[in-house]
DNA sequence: GCTCACAATATGTATAGACAATTAATCGCT
DNA sequence: AGCGATTAATTGTCTATACATATTGTGAGC
């Protein structure tokens, strides 16, 4: 805790964040590292707890730390590379917003040599190509629509993976190594298909994102995902608002 | 405010941000509605005023919520597409880390006719395009390298834009439509110019995104944003960690 | 009518204290 | 040694209160 201390510049809840987040930034608290206790912080900087909550609860919030009763507060994983990645996980958009995330698993197979989906992904005709659908739910209420094809080769433990019970997408991010992803944000009208798996009339505007990414010149895996348009208001967005 | 009530839930704060955020979502409170004041929501919930604000602070900074001394709170005008534009607003990540957020202009110029520049834009020679270079720095420190294209004739008013005080980005946000845009995400090593502005060595690992926006199918404005890598620590990602 | 001072309002920050919930460690019993 | 109950540490939530700060509105004085 040396050397820890206020700046006087702004409210001081913000200044024992700054002080905590220039620690985990300047890799003096490296992820994993457990940091003082907010007893201890708060004895420390001379300030009542609820001070010193607000500034680790902040903190928390954005995930850079992660608090477990009893056990303390120790600095997130991957702190630093988050803003780069919010979008993607889906469950955590969910859960910071107070609600209830499950999961669904609606269709799997191994595609054919001869499927057209295929030539989404250069690659040779044998190698294994998992496809699959399934659905992320916020309270229940359909959120996004996954569709998702995954290079077996580039990620072969995928096929012990329990995909009825576990999402794909964050067990890819944390098992394969991937170099370089390419991302298209559209907005599409829903099909039938679509339609009924987000529970939405036919024909409403849905938020697509397709991420395709890629180990090298080895394609790893394409996410093609739905959202209902609705909930991000896009419609500012691609009609002309002036 | 009839109708809004707790469900019992989990903790109070959450029951109350749920129940704010319903409105908000369920489109009852439109963007620029004014939000009860949190001493009537303290009131109404039967709640101590730090419960109440605790819920509204965690929305006002998500961005669903704006709050203003002596105005009150407001709905956020775009409460609800924010999931998918977080990673583009700059100032608004390095302000809620409670950093000080300054922007400098480095270039400016309208290209050529002849200008190898063009070939990233597929318009008449005759059109004009905007050129720019500048820098995003958190607390003094760059933070983000910006270079930038624009589309003179989709976006006219920006040459009326004090661009040397104003950054290009947030405005054409606000004032340019678009239909769709297409992102490409990378490391690439710093070569002299983008080191020398960010202050790097050569060779640095940096993330870039590209963003080509479009409307319709006219190209709107070409982004190419240079972060110092060690910053994410996209190293995890982009060298096989297994 | 204009300007300046002041009041009113809403949020921002901070304190001190209380009890609940979770989980690791410990101690005692068999 | 192993098991189970208890204790302790740590965060989670909540209350009640106080003063600070920003901004609008209002009214007095000119």
């Amino acid at each position: 805790m040396e050397g820890l201390c206020l700046d006087g510049n702004g409210p001081v809840w913000r200044q024992i964040r700054r002080a905590i987040l220039g620690r985990i930034t300047g890799d003096a608290w490296r992820p994993g590292t457990r940091i003082p206790s907010e007893i201890e912080l708060t004895r420390h900087f001379g300030v009542s707890r609820m001070t010193t909550n607000r500034a680790i609860q902040s903190l928390a919030l954005e995930g850079h730390l992660e608090r477990h009763r009893r056990i303390g507060t120790i600095v997130a994983n991957r702190a630093q590379e988050r803003p780069a990645f919010e979008i993607w996980d889906v469950r955590e958009i969910i859960e910071r917003s107070g609600e209830r995330y499950s999961y669904q698993l609606l269709e799997q197979l191994i595609i054919p040599e001869d499927d057209a989906r295929r030539d989404l992904f250069p690659v040779r005709r044998e190698t294994a190509l998992l496809w699959l659908r399934c659905l992320h739910l916020s309270d229940g209420i359909p959120f996004q629509l996954e569709e998702r094809l995954v290079n077996v080769e580039a990620a072969p433990d995928i096929l012990d993976l329990p995909l009825d019970q576990t999402p794909p997408g964050p067990w890819l991010v944390d098992h394969v190594p991937w170099s370089q992803a390419e991302h298209m944000i559209s907005a599409v009208p829903a099909a039938a298909k679509e339609a009924d798996a987000l529970d939405l009339n036919i024909g409403t505007a849905c938020l697509v994102v397709e991420r395709r990414t890629w180990n090298g010149a080895t394609p790893v895996t394409l996410a093609k995902l739905w959202h209902p348009g609705s909930r991000y208001r896009l419609k500012g967005q691609f009609e002309p608002v002036r």
